[in-house]
Parts: structure tokens; C-alpha cells; sequence
DNA sequence: TAGGAAAATGTAAGCGGTTACGTTTTCCGC
DNA sequence: GCGGAAAACGTAACCGCTTACATTTTCCTA
């Protein structure tokens, strides 16, 4: 019924080893008769059974991809880098989705190995604590593993990170440039490192540039719109009248904007605002919103690229990069009033 | 090395088929062996190969979802929906983005007969011209085929999409209630069916309400927010003066706003805006947009349902769901100035 | 308690590839 | 033209599971 490797050989009078050969190693059958099987191939429209190649080599042509929030534009950008390069290894993604809770990502790791993932990679920070930490560790020794925007000690676990101490630094020397000195930080809350990152960034800058980081300054808030925009409400109460803040990420900063809007004021007239990731939305609202760009899909791309060459090369040298951002300017920021 | 069904098989002194079937009828085993079986497994932390069961079975435990944009927010709570539902049935998810080219979607589609997927969702609507959906046919008569957001002549192939005369229909009738008179619409342009659809739900609520359809109210652009930019702008520049408009999606709707704002006007004061989708920004920026839900979770995973459930009875029957929408009421529309 | 139906289990043949190993063919230098 | 190494190819076992069919065990009834 199906055209399987047999029907090939078959037509082609060859064995179904050659045949296998002439998939797998081309240059090992002669000319004559790969020509000869790639017409037969082609005249039955065959495509081999990847579940079969599979078993036998007891690695499968897909890569696991587990990830937090597919929603979140940001992780949705990185996930296309990761296709679109495995695509071109004929890898194809597993996609796992599982909003940041540690059981389900279990969950999904024992169901990749029932499949027998040539890899996984991990997108977004990782929680703090060692103990949420150590099955990845321990998986890593058996398939490669790629976490994506964050790092673990281990020599067998790659990272691809955004540089976002870099990032942060761009951003707040931007607003020094324009006239700033009192500068508000809207940062998240939960325990990733990714807010670690970030408000180090912010912490060594300010003092690189001698501004003071007055009491409140630094406001933890959930790291979405809504606490964006409560983080700002409470930092227009402080005594020290902050002209401009950074934020976390792109969310946070349009929940700020709209909070300064909604007590009647405007952006960036009365108030700067820096996002931190380049959401496709960030350049479509109104201010268009000046952030910081992290290359969401170069990310995804690299962080495929190695794993693959790992794959490939069966080495388990771990590799590990930094991307360091890059500042984009548009509306949302103003020079400061004298 | 590995522990296999002939490890289990082993330790429990039974026969490999008994675990094979303990794995897939347990009620056909006896208790005690189950009993047995259950705690040799558990012990050996064992995991049965899908893909040796694949191969046998000739169809994975997998489900190729085939969309043209990861990255659009709308796609990406399809998927969310998609997954979450599949998870439940021990089915995966295999994600291809095709960016809306014909051919990257053949080549997927290739890719996804090698691995034998159990089924395949295609996402998004699909383009006008009959050639470019033949395959899709052909293929539903071979794996069951689910649709979302459109439909093919064909008996084989289910769909779940949302109403959008419905939704459309909600839309303008939400302008004509508070005063709205003169309606303009910013409809995407490509030939795909939904913004077919839209137009039909637009002029469909404005003949019902007695509304008259001025030279120009109707725009086709591009269905990003560049689009929606431009798109208002030109219907600035109508001398009938539009004080509504409704748009395709989201996107569009906050081009507009922008190109509003922009023009040193103000929605909603000199304009109100509609957008379509609901998608999780349009809640989050200023001002907070007034938009038409359509579900797109649920839109998911009722297709994943489906999907599931017709794989499951092997039954080729078709199905179709059509999902109404709902208004959802913030602040981007004002009464109309009398 | 015998006998037979039903339930439980085992045996072994695949599923569609890959690959170690052995055999045949080709090719080259003398 | 011969011998032998290298290249090309074939045979068959195996990857880990499912399942048709055969066999054994259990259970019930007469």
C-alpha cells in the first residue's frame, strides 16, 4: 500500500540497504545507480518514514522547545528564530507551553524523552532556587540542552543571553543624555534572574554616571501592563519627582504611559518612558514607545544554530553568548525641562 | 542500557504483549499482574518509545499545526488553546509557520506525512484561489484535516471559525447606538476570506440600521497597524467626515488611533475606533480599546477537540462550529456629537 | 467433577528503516 | 592477464513496540 524503502529497492533492483545509503550517504552508491534510485524516489513520491529512522538511531529529527508563555511576543519571536533555522536541518519543533509552572514543564520533559528529542532548549529565565534547577542539570547529561536568556553552572547546559546589564546601561544613559538625573526603575517582581540582570544594570549605571538613587526609586511590580501601571502611580507620589523612567520590558512601560495619560497628563511631555525588549507593538502605539531592542529572533536563530552543531558533532562542549542590545529611539522620551 | 517493554517484561515475569497491553488495555489484564506490572514500571522509571509505537501503530501521537504567523498574538492564543487541549489526550504539537507562503506549507506538509502525524490543524484563513487549497483537500482524505477561521468546499475537511458577520455586525451596531452616523471601515486587503467576510458583516449591519455607505467609507489596507495609519488619514480627508470607524483587527485599529492622535486630534473625543480580536494590548494601551472578542483560546481548542475526537472514532465525518463573537467595551468610543 | 466458554497470557511476525558483516565487483599496477 | 585492495552492494539482525493467533488458565454450569 504505503511506498515504503522496499518498494524502492524493489523497482530500483537494489537492496533496501543500498537504498537506505543512498539517503543517508550518497557519495557511498555508485553514480549509475543513484540516479537510477532517485528517479524511482521521485516517481513514487516516496518520503521516508522519519518515526522508523528514528527508532533505529534512538534519536528523533525534532527538538523540544519548552517556553513559559507562547502569548508573550517576545517568546513568540524567539520561537520563530528556532524554527526557521531548524528547518533548515529538517528539524521540526515540539513546542511546550508551560506558564512557568515547574510540574508541567516535568511533565513535558518525561513526554519529549518518550519521544526521543535529538534536543531541548529552554526559553526564558530560569527560577532562582538550585532545586527547580536540577532536573535540567541532570537532563543535560543525556541530550543536549540549551537554555535561552538565562545560564546554569553546569559545563553541559549552552546558553544564548541577551546582555541585559548592557541593555539597562543604554537605557538610562539615553535619559542622562537627554537632561535626566531623577530617574525612576519599574522592574519585576517574581524570582527570575532576568530582574536580577536588569536592576544590576540599572544600579551600576546610575552610578557610573553619579545619579542618586533616591529612596523608592526602584519599584517591584508584576511584570505586566497592570503593574506598570500601579508602579507608576506610586512612583508619581514620591517626594523626588522622578522626570523619566526604565522598565522591565515593553508591557510594563505602556502600562506606565498609560497611567501618566489617565491622571491627565502626557507622555513624553511630562513624563519619559524606556521599554526594554522592541515588541512589534511598542512601535505602533501612540507615543511610539523608545526601547531597548534585545533580537529576539537572532536569539532563537543562534541558540538553534549551536544546539544543532552539538547535535551534529556529538560533542558535549557546552557553548555559551551574550547578545548585547541595542537602544531604539522614538517618541516616548523627551529632553529634560532645565 | 535502556529500559524497554522487555525490561518490564523481564522483571515481572510476563510476556512483553501483557505489558503491551497492561500500556494500552489495562482492564484486559489481570489485577494482580497489573498490580505487578505497575510497580515494576514505576521502579524502572520506565517510559514506552513513542515513536516504536508510532511506527507500528503508522501514526504518531502528534498533531502539525500549520500557521502563517507565530508571532501574531491572535495565532499564538490559537495555538495556546491548541496545546493545552492536545496535552490532555497525550498528543504533541508540531508548530510550522508559514508565513503565508503556499509552498513553505507544502513542504511542511511533506515533513509532517514523514513523521506520520496523527492529524493537522491549518490556522488562519486560506487564500481565495481554489489551486491553492487543492492540496489541503486531497490531503484530508488520507489524516483528518481541521480548519480554523475558514472552510473548503470539501466533506472531509472540519472547520471551528469564528462569526465575523456576527462580530462585524456587533461593531456597528455599537457605533449606531451611541449616536454614530457616519461609519467608515479599515478592512485588510489581501485575498483572503475573512476580510470577505467582514465586508459582507459590515454591509449587512449598515443596510440594516438604514445607514448609507458614503464613496470611500470602505478602505482596503494592508492589516497591520501601517495600514490602519494610512488607511485613517485618507478617511480624514473625506468630505463626508467620518466620526467612527470600525476596523479589521486590532492592529489596524491602533494605526489609526495613532494617526489620530498624530494629526493633533483625540480619540475618542474627534473619533472613535473599533478594533477586532481582542487581542491582550488593545487592553493595555491609551486609550484602552474598544474591540470584538472572538475567543481565539477557545476557538483552539474546540478545534482540537474535534480534531481529537474524530481520530479517535477513525470516523471521516466532517465537522463545523462556528463561534459567535462578543463586544468588549472600553474607552475608545465616544457619543456621537449631536 | 467433568467439560466447555471466557478470560488471561504467550509466541512470534511484523512496522520501516539502519548497519555490521560478508560477498561481489571494479580497478589498478605489474 | 593476474592478484589483491578498494569500492559497491547484499544479507539479515535489530530498534521497541503492537497484535493476530495459539495456548493456558479461570470460572461456571450441569
Amino acid at each position: 500500500m504505503a511506498v515504503t524503502i522496499q518498494t524502492i529497492a524493489r523497482l530500483a533492483r537494489v537492496s533496501t540497504a543500498t537504498v537506505s545509503r543512498y539517503l543517508n550517504y550518497p557519495e557511498s552508491v555508485s553514480p549509475k545507480k543513484r540516479a537510477l534510485i532517485a528517479e524511482v524516489i521521485k516517481e513514487q513520491n516516496y518520503v521516508p518514514n522519519e518515526l522508523a529512522r528514528g527508532l533505529t538511531r534512538n534519536s528523533f529529527s525534532t527538538i523540544g522547545v519548552i517556553m513559559p508563555d507562547i502569548n508573550n511576543t517576545f517568546f513568540s519571536a524567539v520561537l520563530l528564530g528556532i524554527e526557521l533555522e531548524l528547518e533548515k536541518s529538517g528539524l521540526s519543533t515540539l513546542v511546550c507551553n508551560t506558564h512557568g509552572q515547574i510540574e508541567r514543564e516535568k511533565r513535558y520533559l518525561e513526554m519529549l524523552a518518550s519521544r526521543r528529542v535529538a534536543g531541548i532548549i529552554f526559553v526564558g529565565t530560569r527560577p532562582l532556587a538550585a532545586e527547580d534547577n536540577a532536573h535540567v542539570v541532570e537532563l543535560a547529561r543525556r541530550v543536549p540542552v540549551m537554555l535561552i536568556n538565562d545560564r546554569l553552572d553546569s559545563e553541559y547546559v549552552s546558553f544564548v543571553m541577551t546582555n541585559e546589564e548592557q541593555g539597562m546601561g543604554l537605557a538610562v544613559e539615553y535619559l542622562y543624555g537627554l537632561g535626566h538625573r531623577r530617574i525612576g526603575f519599574l522592574n519585576g517582581n517574581p524570582p527570575f534572574t532576568t530582574y536580577r540582570y536588569k536592576l544590576d544594570g540599572f544600579t551600576a549605571a546610575m552610578q557610573r554616571l553619579g545619579l542618586e538613587m533616591c529612596e523608592g526609586c526602584v519599584q517591584s511590580v508584576e511584570p505586566y501592563e497592570k503593574g506598570g501601571y500601579g508602579g507608576m502611580r506610586r512612583l508619581g507620589q514620591l517626594p523626588w519627582r522622578p522626570t523619566a523612567v526604565v522598565t522591565a520590558n515593553d508591557q510594563v512601560a505602556i502600562g506606565a504611559m498609560c497611567a501618566v495619560f489617565e491622571s491627565g497628563r502626557t507622555v513624553p511631555r511630562d513624563m519619559s518612558v524606556v521599554g526594554f525588549s522592541n515588541t512589534p507593538i511598542s512601535a505602533e502605539i501612540y507615543p511610539r514607545l523608545t526601547t531597548v531592542d534585545q533580537f529576539p529572533y537572532d536569539t532563537g536563530k543562534s541558540a538553534a544554530q549551536q544546539l544543532v552543531e552539538q547535535i551534529d558533532q556529538r560533542n558535549t562542549r557546552h557553548s555559551g553568548l551574550r547578545i548585547d542590545c541595542r537602544m531604539i529611539v522614538r517618541a516616548s522620551c523627551a529632553q529634560a525641562a532645565p
